[in-house]
This record gives C-alpha cells, sequence and structure tokens, in this order.
RNA sequence: GCAGGUGUGGCGAAAUGGCAGACGCAAGGGACUCAAAAUCCCUCGAGGGCAACUUCAUGUGGGUUCGACUCCCACCACCUGCACCA
C-alpha cells in the first residue's frame, strides 16, 4: 500500500465530503476539545506540532466514534513576542511573516487529516478577534480591573529596550548578554489580586492533574494571619503582617522595606548616613542576590523605636532589604526565637532573643523552634496552643484597636502592557483634560497601524506614528493622544476558547446562549509550562466574564491534560534536526499514520522523551501486519459460522478484553497501552488463523473490529482498508467497538498455588468452584502435598483468579 | 531552602498489594530464498547447573503484610516549579 499516495487521496476527500463538520444543532452530545493554539514562528510543522496536534486528534477521532459531537477548532497566536521575535530574526515585517507562515503551517496542519472545524480558525492579530480583546479591555477597564501605575520593568541598556521575564536568565539579557536593570515605567496592570480567591476555590471541582493545580495554589500563595498595629515614639503608625501572631510576645525588633514610604520619617539624624548608605547598597543588588536565600541577610538600625501594643515593650526598628515592600504591609516583626531567618538576624546584629513558644509537651526545645506548640512568657496567652492563641490574641488586638485578622495573597496583579509593535493596540486615549479616557465600543477595533519602522526600543514603536498617536478626546473632544504600547499575548489567549465556537459573530464578543452550550471546554491539551500564566489568566476572565453575567460557566476548562515534551534524540530540547529527520522526511518515507502510532506507541503521552525513531519502520510493518491478515480472511468462504469452541472463545476474549482496555487508554491518553493490546489482538488472530478448522464469519469480524479498533490512530490506512474489503464509506462514521463482559467471564483459569509465600506449582480451576474446593484441589498438587506433609496449614489465602497461598508450620 | 515528581533489562516501557519485565525495539538462532530484503517461527534480566531446577534482582536502608515496583519512614540521585512571602 503506498501510504503517501492514500494519505493525500483521503485527506482530499475528507475535507471536500466535509466529513468532520461540527453540527452545532445537536449539542446534547458535544465535545469540545481543544490543544493549545501555536505561535506562528516557523514555517514548517515540526514533531513536537505532530506530537500536540497529531495525538490529540486521535483522541477526537476516538471520541467522535464513541458518539460524540466533536468540537476540535485551530487557530494561531498569532500576536506577541514569538511572532515578533522570528520577524527580528528574519528580518521580514510581522505582518508579512506571520501571514506567511499561517499560510504554511495551516497546509500542513491540513494534511495531517485532523477532524479539526477550519470553519471557526482563529488568528488574535486579525482586527475581527482583536476588536474582542479590546473590548474585554474596556470592560476590565470599566470596571476598575484594568489600571495604571508606576511599576519596576526589566531594562536591557544594550539593546535599549524592556524586555519580558521570560527573557531574563539570571539577570542577563538573554540576547545580547548584559546586565538587566530594573526601571519604573507608568504600566497597565489587570487586577487579578481580587480574584485571588476566587481562583484558588475554583481549582477543588477540576478535573486537573493535581501537580498544576498545586502550581496556581502556590502561586496564588494564600496566607492566613494578622496584622498588627506597632506605635513609634513619635505616633507613627507601623502595621506589620505576620502569620504567626502567637509569638507576638517574643518581637525584639521590627524590619522596614528599604523602598518603603515611612523610611525617611523614621530614620534619625544619628542614623540618615548609614540608613542612606545601605539603601544605595541595597539597590544596586539585582533582584536574584536579593531574594537569595543564600544571601546573608544584612540590615541597618534606623534610630527610632515602637511599641509592642499587647506587652507595651519598646522594640528598635531596622531597614533590611530582605523584607519587600511588595508584599503585605512592608514591614515585619523580629521573633528570633521562633524563626530560622529573624534567628541569624538577631545573632549577628546582638538583638535580645525571647522564647515564646513550648512544645506541646511543655519542653523546652533548643532555637529557633519554628513549630506550633504552647504559649509562655505570654502573660494571660500563657499555656494556650499556638492554635487557640492565634485566635485569642487576634481577639484582643481587635478590641484594644491595635490589630486584626488578615489574608494576604502571593500573587502579584497582571502586568499587561507592552513596549512592543506586534500587539493588540491598548483601547485608550490619554487626554489632558479628561484624563485616561476609554475608546467607545462603536470606535473599536483600534487598528494597529502598518509601520516600517517596528523594531522594539524601550518606548512603544506607536508612539512615533503621529497619525496613529494623534486623536480627538471622545470626550472633550480636544487635543488628545493614544497609548503607545500594545498588550501581552497571553491576554489575547485568555478568552479564545470562549471565542473559538462563535468567532464570526461580529456584533458581540460570542452569543451567551450559544457559548454557555458550548462551554466549558471538556478536554484541553496542552503543556504543564503553562500552568501559572496562560492557565490562570483564562480561568480570571472567565470568572470576569461570568461576575459581569456575560457568561454562565465559570470555569473554562473541566478536564486539563499535559502531555509530556517530545525532546530531540539527545534528551535536549527539540530543535529542527537533533530529532534525526524532519517530520516531513518520515511522513514521505512512512506516511504519517505510522508517525503518529510510532508516537502513541514508544513514549508515554503525559510523559513525553527523547525522539527514537527506531521504531517507526516496524510501525509500517504492523500497519501491513494488519493488511495481510485483514485482506485474507475477508477473502475466505464463510465456513463453520456456528462453531464456537476453546478457539473461537479464546479470540472472543481476546477481542473485548482488548476492546476493554483500548477504551480506557484512549480515555485517560495511555496511548502506549492501547496500542500494545492492538497488537496483542493481531497475534491472536494469526495463531486463530494458522488453524485448519475455523470459523470464518467469526473471523471475519474480529479483522473488521480491528480496523475500528485502529481507525483514531491511524485514520488512513483504516479509511483504505475499510474501502479494500468493501465496507461503507466512511469508518470514520462508524461507532467504536463495545466490549461484552459475557465474553470476558472464562470457565477455567490458571493459578498459581504457594506455600509459605513461594509459588509451588500452577492449577487450572474451574471459575466456578468456590474457596474450600479450590484449597482442597491445591492441597492435592503433588509438590503440594509434600510440602505440607506432617505440617500444620495455619492460614488459607484465597486471591481469585490469580493465587492460593497456604502458610504452614 | 521549600513544594511536587521520577528512579524497573542493552533501549522505549507494562504491572486494581498477588506469577516483575506485558507489548515493542535491539541482539542471537532457525525456516523460506541462488542470494538479499521482506515475512514466518524460536531464544532473550543477571548468576549457577547437562538438566529438571535454583539463587539474586524494580535507586539505597529499614518497616507494615501470608505476600511490596505498588503502602509507611529515612536517605541518595535526577527533573520541574517557587524562591527571604513575614
Amino acid at each position: 500500500m503506498d501510504y503517501v499516495e492514500i494519505e493525500k487521496k483521503w485527506n482530499q476527500k475528507w475535507e471536500k465530503d466535509n466529513l468532520y463538520k461540527f453540527d452545532t444543532n445537536n449539542l446534547d452530545k458535544k465535545f469540545y476539545l481543544l490543544e493549545m493554539f501555536s505561535y506562528p514562528s516557523a514555517l514548517s510543522l515540526h514533531l513536537g506540532h505532530w506530537w500536540n496536534f497529531g495525538i490529540s486528534d486521535s483522541f477526537g477521532r476516538f471520541k467522535r466514534m464513541k458518539g460524540y459531537n466533536v468540537f476540535q477548532p485551530m487557530g494561531f497566536d498569532s500576536f506577541g513576542l514569538p511572532a515578533e521575535n522570528y520577524a527580528i530574526k528574519t528580518g521580514i515585517h510581522p505582518v508579512e511573516s506571520t501571514h506567511k507562515n499561517i499560510a504554511a503551517m495551516e497546509a500542513q496542519l491540513r494534511n495531517i487529516g485532523g477532524t479539526f472545524n477550519w470553519e471557526n480558525e482563529l488568528s488574535t492579530c486579525e482586527p475581527e478577534y482583536y476588536h474582542w480583546t479590546q473590548w474585554l479591555f474596556l470592560k476590565l477597564f470599566e470596571k476598575g480591573l484594568a489600571y495604571q501605575k508606576e511599576a519596576p520593568v526589566n531594562w536591557c541598556p544594550s539593546c535599549n529596550t524592556v524586555i519580558a521575564n521570560e527573557q531574563v536568565n539570571e539577570g542577563i539579557c538573554e540576547r545580547c548578554g548584559s546586565e538587566v536593570i530594573k526601571k519604573n515605567m507608568k504600566q497597565w496592570f489587570f487586577k487579578i489580586t481580587d480574584y485571588a480567591e476566587k481562583l484558588l476555590n475554583g481549582l477543588d471541582k477540576l478535573d486537573w492533574p493535581e501537580k498544576t493545580k498545586l502550581l496556581q495554589k502556590n502561586w496564588i500563595g494564600k496566607s492566613v494571619g494578622a496584622e498588627v498595629d506597632f506605635m513609634t515614639e513619635k505616633g507613627q503608625k507601623l502595621t506589620v503582617f505576620t502569620s504567626r501572631v502567637d509569638t507576638l510576645y517574643g518581637v525584639t525588633w521590627l524590619v522596614i522595606a528599604p523602598e518603603h514610604k515611612l523610611v525617611d520619617e523614621l530614620v534619625t539624624d544619628e542614623c540618615k548616613e548609614s540608613v542612606k548608605q545601605y539603601i544605595l547598597e541595597s539597590a544596586k543588588k539585582d533582584d536574584i542576590l536579593r531574594t537569595s536565600t543564600i544571601t546573608e541577610k544584612t540590615g541597618v538600625f534606623t534610630g527610632s523605636y515602637a511599641i509592642n501594643p499587647l506587652n507595651n515593650k519598646k522594640v528598635p526598628i531596622f531597614v533590611a532589604d530582605y523584607v519587600l515592600a511588595s508584599y503585605a504591609t512592608g514591614i515585619v516583626m523580629g521573633v528570633a526565637a521562633h524563626d530560622t531567618r529573624d534567628y541569624d538576624f538577631a545573632k549577628k546584629y546582638n538583638i535580645d532573643i525571647v522564647r515564646v513558644i513550648n512544645a506541646k509537651d511543655g519542653s523546652e526545645p533548643e532555637l529557633p523552634f519554628t513549630e506550633y506548640g504552647v504559649l509562655t512568657n505570654s502573660d494571660e496567652f500563657d499555656g494556650m496552643t499556638s492554635e487557640d492563641a492565634k485566635k485569642a490574641i487576634i481577639e484582643k488586638l481587635e478590641k484594644l484597636g491595635a490589630g486584626r485578622g488578615k489574608v494576604n495573597y502571593k500573587i502579584r496583579d497582571w502586568s499587561v502592557a507592552r513596549q512592543r509593535y506586534w500587539g493588540c493596540p491598548i483601547p485608550v486615549i490619554h487626554c489632558p483634560h479628561c484624563g485616561t479616557v476609554g475608546v467607545p465600543e462603536q470606535d473599536l477595533p483600534v487598528r494597529l497601524p502598518h509601520i516600517t519602522d517596528w523594531k522594539p526600543e524601550g518606548e512603544g514603536p506607536l508612539g512615533k506614528v503621529s497619525e496613529y498617536m494623534n486623536v480627538k478626546c471622545p470626550k472633550c473632544g480636544q487635543d488628545a493622544r493614544r497609548d503607545a504600547d500594545t498588550l501581552d499575548t497571553f491576554v489575547c489567549s485568555s478568552f479564545y476558547q470562549l471565542r473559538y465556537p462563535d468567532c464570526h459573530n461580529d456584533k458581540e464578543i460570542f452569543s451567551k446562549e450559544y457559548i454557555n452550550k458550548m462551554l466549558p471546554v471538556d478536554a484541553y491539551v496542552g503543556g504543564v509550562e503553562h500552568a501559572t500564566s496562560h492557565l490562570l489568566y483564562s480561568r480570571f476572565i472567565t470568572k470576569f466574564l461570568n461576575d459581569m453575567g456575560y457568561l454562565d460557566i465559570d470555569e473554562p476548562f473541566q478536564r486539563l491534560i499535559h502531555q509530556g515534551m517530545i525532546l530531540g534524540s539527545d534528551g535536549k530540547k527539540m530543535s529542527k534536526r537533533n530529532g534525526g529527520k524532519t517530520a516531513d522526511e518520515y511522513i514521505s518515507e512512512f506516511g504519517s499514520d505510522a508517525l503518529r502510532l510510532h508516537m502513541m506507541f514508544s513514549l508515554k503521552y503525559i510523559d513525553g522523551g527523547p525522539w527514537n525513531d527506531d521504531g517507526i519502520k516496524h510501525m509500517k510493518a504492523f500497519m501491513e501486519r494488519i493488511e495481510r491478515i485483514v485482506t485474507k480472511v475477508v477473502a475466505q468462504e464463510d465456513v463453520n459460522s456456528d462453531k464456537y469452541e476453546s478457539e473461537e472463545k479464546e479470540l472472543d476474549y481476546v477481542l473485548n478484553y482488548t476492546i476493554k482496555e483500548m477504551t480506557a487508554g484512549f480515555e485517560d491518553f495511555s496511548f502506549n497501552t492501547a496500542v500494545a493490546r492492538l497488537m496483542e489482538l493481531v497475534n491472536a488472530i494469526y495463531k486463530y488463523d494458522s488453524l485448519d478448522n475455523k470459523n470464518t464469519v467469526f473471523e471475519k469480524k474480529v479483522a473488521k473490529d480491528i480496523l475500528r479498533l485502529i481507525a483514531p490512530a491511524t485514520p488512513h490506512f483504516a479509511e483504505e482498508m475499510w474501502e479494500v474489503i468493501g465496507e461503507e464509506y466512511s469508518i470514520h462514521n462508524q461507532s467504536y467497538p463495545v466490549s461484552d463482559e459475557s465474553k470476558l467471564v472464562k470457565n477455567t483459569v490458571e493459578i498459581v498455588v504457594q506455600v509459605n509465600s513461594k509459588i509451588v506449582s500452577r492449577l487450572d480451576i474451574d471459575t466456578s468452584w468456590d474457596n474450600v474446593k479450590i484449597i482442597e484441589e491445591a492441597k492435592k498438587e503433588e509438590k503440594v502435598s509434600a510440602l505440607i506433609e506432617g505440617k500444620t496449614v495455619v492460614k488459607e489465602i484465597v486471591v481469585p483468579n490469580r493465587l492460593v497461598n497456604l502458610i504452614v508450620k
């Protein structure tokens, strides 16, 4: 069989017949399958694309044969850094390179022979799409969830540009190797922090890998504790946040972050010089150095003192850069006895260490003791457990008006502005009179102008385009300017799964009624690297749209599957050639079905691993092995159609076991074992075929089932064979075989007989026997009886259909 | 440092607490062939034995159990994420 030829033939026929068209009127059994869309940053598909799109297509085909109306759209994440970097690398304008890449990739994706719903194709760089990216921005802006503030960005002095966090490796610009500095710039943010609690709670009901839920949970970083107000002698209020308010009596100093607003007020004249020096020094340190746990903690006394509201003790206030201004209140209390970091700091600066927690049994453990225990040296709270004391102390602080229970989150607001050309324009206008004004909805989309001077230079390249920048204020009509920045590509991809089903809607972002039926995505396939970015942002935006009443669902992806990464044969990240041949070369030599099948069989899909092409020619051979037996079997005359003896029963067992296991394997993306079962079935039919006296009618049925079983994995081959044996087009409209449980019940089975847990013998038993009978028969076995002779059987263990274990003394 | 994950033949990998290594690759042998390829059949964790057999083996060390790749504890190695989060 010429695999390359038949693949071409069937791809064309399927497309012409619109075989996989999604039926929008039949949504009761819809299945929304989505593979994370790709950046158009290459001209040709590599093995990684096949690994992602080819195999999830096979999953979709399986679901389709299981009777689902599968919606599997395809599109491109075409705005943003990857596409722009490709343009920089090749020197081609992003508009041109993006369109060229999309056209090339689309043509090849069509050649995968996938069941993709191209009628719903979208591309985030098209105005029809980014119209709604802008609309979304305006909705967030209206609600105060999109806002501007001064914030530090990564600045590469050599490239003269702002760069993304992903482009900074250990403080070094990944492109030119020079040191990246922090620079304060006015930036747009989305207030994802408002959704911290909802994002945390929503995780419970999702069918996601636990690992990924945990990543998000840690990223959100909920911390339950208390705020405590310390007053200085001059009457300034210093609020600290602590998760260990039970150690409040052990506070012997406070620390304030160097960037904190109150630092200047706290510093006394005597300490001014040393504090100034310290702040200068710490500003020089980069983030890595400053936030490294290995770096020794340093600090300097401000000259001021604060009063502990509980015991009125006077404690010194330090400035130290291990405290971050951006988290919680930017001021922390120092409790040397019960925190390792504080302990080191107190030793270094000779500060008092006061034990306030003992072990639960009352003993005094070595310091620092960081576990929960029982309070001591804490007035009326002595003897309470840490857990109880937390509650009691918060209560007292609230009474005193000096503190309160408080929850903090590590998650920060999402920085969405990019000083780049290739992104969605920010739909706001800065007016000297009216301030920042959203572009009126009827003026959307704000189109990205086609400019020649688009390379990044630190400020949005759009700022130099006066015909774009200069506009009239929509409110007052006077001269105003647009925003020169563009949006982070993750904004574009945060709602694409909502837009896909209704992507041609030019009146609204989507029809609420339709989208409520289509969402959530039933299975979302993509890499784990997006755990704390795209997957978090999409959940945030979905929850926001839900709050605004545009949607009824509040989670976009019900089930999430991470495929492992396919690596080069050297175990390193896949590049063009370290996989041996290119995808196209494999396909022209073995066909895409063999490539798919090899990928499914040779690696665990959720683990991935180094690419190895050793087995691919054998996948082709395996298909040929199927072709030979099926062709032969189907051509036989019908004889012995009533024969159903042990041979038929055995083959029927393997058939139904294979169906059961393959179905389960496909459901949970264990394609390697699913294919292994199919190989066993093929071996079994070969064995059966070698018999003299066969039931050829039954054999034909098995042969046809083999084709239906393999159809999702090798769609072209299965279709061709289906035609060869004279069955009606198309095999992909057939239903997947269903296993008959009654065929899995065996009359006899071989079990293992153990004496003292060692295998002694094997025994054929009748499955109708009860345990007494099984033990009785086991004891009759020659080797068994020799071993138990003259001894006492103290225990008899029977594991149904598996083993008997006799424990003797 | 903290959290999570992984560790099984020469290789990719299988094993609801119950015959470790399914299925396949590589390797070896045989059949077919003038020959090769393809195909078909057999062997294939390691050590010992002519053999029936037997001992040792799932990163290391303990434990629970009649029985542990699987559960528990400690440790080692590698991978990933977070990284002074108060």
